[in-house]
DNA sequence: GGAACGGCATCTGTATGCAGGTTGTGAGCG
DNA sequence: CGCTCACAACCTGCATACAGATGCCGTTCC
């Protein structure tokens, strides 16, 4: 009886790392609000498993910085403050100026041709108006930057940057102009990056992530 | 009986926190060396502690990159390819300079009285050739910039990679002239930091960062 | 003599039970 | 009517027990 059960719990396939997936996803997307409580027991019963594995995928995702943890009490979804969020917003312009500056250093001739390709064809979605197309269009364009940059750790950290910052940018697209507007920076970025011009790829997506951040922070102060 | 041990072992004090930092401590001062593989039983008995924690402290470590972890496999200590220490290098070098530039704009006038006079003390510690304790000021010094940047966030990351570099960059200082040439960085720094000048600073900071890499990765791969 | 297979030892992954802390609620007192 | 204190329910932290996986070693067969 107990092997049936744990047998359907494997079928289900909820491991830890899955859990921390599934979690993190669901703080990402926003199903889950900052502030919100995690309880172990009730996360515990929705994914079929013991408070065990759900107290590993806790402590990675408090780890990630995605949920604070405090000793005996519940984890908590981060509410970030106004001030540590604008000092993730300043270092993702940071970090994605460093990504441009090294891959208009370093991308090879197959990544600059890709990236100006989707680039290029992501002006369509802009026209189209197709904010949920463009949101992933610009995910992937970005990812092509890290990528581009042919330094691992900084991928690591840029990428993290970015998934704690997606509960606070969802929006984006949505303020009117903005698809254009991105659409045009995009443009200067590979531009410069063709170029091999590191200083102005880097100061153009520099400045590209910098006015999204006070956008979305407008964004974030007015929605809440 | 039970309750006497637990009460024995709540005296240690060994909480899972606390054999994070141990765990950490031991990788980063290399009494655990790369490769090292962590048994959680071993791990248990020596904290005085059973596997459940244990396996939480080694899940954050994980989560840290001290440690790597497969299914079904001891975790080991993580044994940093050389593409990917020379990427954290890099990485460093960036964010040491993005901390020297933010510090030359952002530094309160306390801040940047106390950078300047530590800085002159440490003079002293070049003269007598002190090289254990120009390491203390070192390690001081740059976290006067990475505070002085006033950016949690870029602190946080700068904070975590100077962690996991920490096991390769050890004996830095050993090498001949090296504390000379660092105060001599040290100094362009801070001059530039006090003048204000942030291009200046950030671009001194680098150069102070990128070199110390090189010459610690020629160690590493002579020492090893 | 070598290779492959099977059994055993060992370790990880998960469930469950228990002790202690935290919180919310209700009763009693001011 | 409000405040405080105590108690109870609940939840976290940890220990222990068990199931599954992996790897090693010895034996057997080719």
């Amino acid at each position: 009886m107990k092997q049936v059960r744990r047998r359907e719990v494997i079928r289900t396939g909820t491991t830890v790392e899955q859990m921390v997936r599934a979690i993190a996803d669901m703080i990402v997307t926003g199903a889950i609000l900052p502030g919100e409580k995690l309880d172990e027991i009730t996360l515990a019963s929705r994914f079929e498993v013991s408070r065990t594995p759900v107290r590993e995928a806790l402590r990675e995702l408090g780890a990630m910085g995605l949920v604070g943890r405090e000793p005996n009490r519940s984890a908590v979804v981060t509410n970030v403050t106004g001030t540590y969020l604008h000092s993730m917003f300043e270092a993702m312009a940071e970090l994605e100026g460093i990504c441009a500056r090294l891959s208009a250093e370093r991308m090879t001739v197959d990544e600059r041709r890709a990236l100006e390709l989707d680039h290029r064809g992501s002006m369509r979605l802009v026209h189209a108006g197709a904010e949920e197309d463009y949101a992933a269009h610009n995910t992937e364009f970005h990812t092509r930057l890290y990528r581009g940059a042919h330094n691992d750790h900084v991928f690591e950290m840029v990428t993290q940057t970015r998934a704690r910052l997606a509960p606070f940018r969802r929006a984006q697209f949505r303020l009117p102009g903005r698809l254009a507007k991105s659409y045009e920076e995009h443009d200067q970025i590979v531009t410069s990056i063709i170029r091999a011009d590191a200083a102005a790829a880097g100061q153009a997506a520099y400045s590209h992530v910098a006015i999204v951040s006070d956008a979305s922070a407008v964004f974030a102060a007015a929605g809440e």
